[in-house]
DNA sequence: GTGATATGTTGACAGTGTCTACATCTCGTC
DNA sequence: GACGAGATGTAGACACTGTCAACATATCAC
C-alpha cells in the first residue's frame, strides 16, 4: 500500500513509479483494473452457482486485490476505466440470468446474486463466519441456500 | 482518516488523542465498535426483509462508518471487542432465522441473508448498480428477489 | 496544602506522497 | 555515424503524517 516501499522492494528509486503513473492513486487504479480483468477471466464460461463459487474463490485467492477493487478508497467514479471494467463483469452476470427462463426478473435476480456472492466473499475475508467457514463446502452451501423468485409467480 | 487532521478539527493539539487511545488504530477500532452498536440498535426488533432493509439503510446513512467496520484495514482479529460486537449482530440474525419454521437450514440461510444485504450495501456504496439503484424501492426489490431453501425439501 | 492522576501541549524523529531538477538510455532522422 | 527527442531513471526538497518523550496544568482524594 505504500509507494516508496514498493519502489524499494522493486529495487528502484522512490520516484521511479512517477515515470509510469501520474500518482499513487493511478497506480492502484491500474492494479484494480487488472484485477477486474482477472476476475472476468475466472467467471468466463461459468454460470449459476458455479459462477458464484468462482467469484468467492477469486476473492479468497487474492484478498488484497479484491479489497483494492472494492474497498472504496479508489473513488471509482474518478477512474472511468475502472467503472467500465466492473460494469463489464456485471453485464456478463446479467446475461447469464437473462438466458434463464425460470427467473421472474433477471435484473433483480442478477443484482441479488452479485450482492450475495460479493457479501459472502467480503465477510469471509474479514473473518466473520469463523466457525462455519472451515467446512470445505461452506461457500457452495451458502450459495445453494437461496432461490430466486420464480417466473409466473407474483414477486 | 487522519489523526492530526481530526485533532486540528476538534481544536486540540495533534497529540491530545494519545491521552485517550494508545494509537490511531485503537481510535478507529473504538469508532467501529460504536458502529456495530449503532447497527445493532437499528436491527433490533426487526426481522426478515425489514431487517435487511435496515442493514442497507444504515450502510448508506453512514458510509464511512460502515467502510471502517468492514473495510478490512482494522485487522479484526486483533481487536477482541470488535469481533465480539460483530458476532453479536450475527447472533441476532441467526436467532431470527431459527425462529422461522419454513427454512431448511437456519445457519446457511442466515449466512446467505447476511451476505446478501452486506454485499448489496457494499456494492451500492461503491457506486455499482448506478442505473437501477435510483429507484426508491431498489433495496426492497433486490432483497425480495431471493427465497431461502424451504424446509422438508432437499437442498 | 500536597501528592497523584488525568489531560493537554510542544518539539522532535522517521517515513510518506509529490514536485522540481538533473542524468542517462534508446531510437528515428538527417 | 551524429544528433535531438522522448522515455525512463535518480537525488533533493517540501509539507505532511503517526508516534514518542518531556514538560505543563487541572482535578481531586486525603
Amino acid at each position: 500500500m505504500k509507494l516508496r516501499e514498493a519502489a524499494r522492494r522493486a529495487g528502484v528509486s522512490h520516484n521511479a513509479p512517477y515515470r509510469h503513473f501520474p500518482d499513487r492513486d493511478a497506480l492502484l487504479a491500474a492494479l484494480a483494473a487488472e484485477g477486474f480483468r482477472m476476475l472476468g477471466e475466472e467467471l468466463d464460461g461459468r454460470s449459476g452457482g458455479d459462477m458464484g463459487e468462482a467469484y468467492v474463490r477469486f476473492a479468497l485467492a487474492h484478498p488484497n486485490r479484491f479489497r483494492l477493487m472494492f474497498g472504496g478508497q479508489l473513488e471509482l467514479r474518478k477512474h472511468a476505466g475502472l467503472r467500465e471494467a466492473a460494469g463489464r463483469t456485471y453485464e456478463a452476470l446479467l446475461a447469464a440470468f437473462r438466458a434463464r427462463r425460470d427467473v421472474a426478473n433477471p435484473e433483480r435476480a442478477a443484482a441479488a446474486a452479485w450482492s450475495l456472492v460479493h457479501g459472502l466473499a467480503q465477510l469471509m475475508l474479514d473473518g466473520h463466519f469463523s466457525e462455519g467457514a472451515k467446512r470445505p463446502d461452506f461457500v457452495r452451501e451458502v450459495i445453494g441456500a437461496v432461490r430466486f423468485a420464480a417466473a409466473q409467480r407474483s414477486a
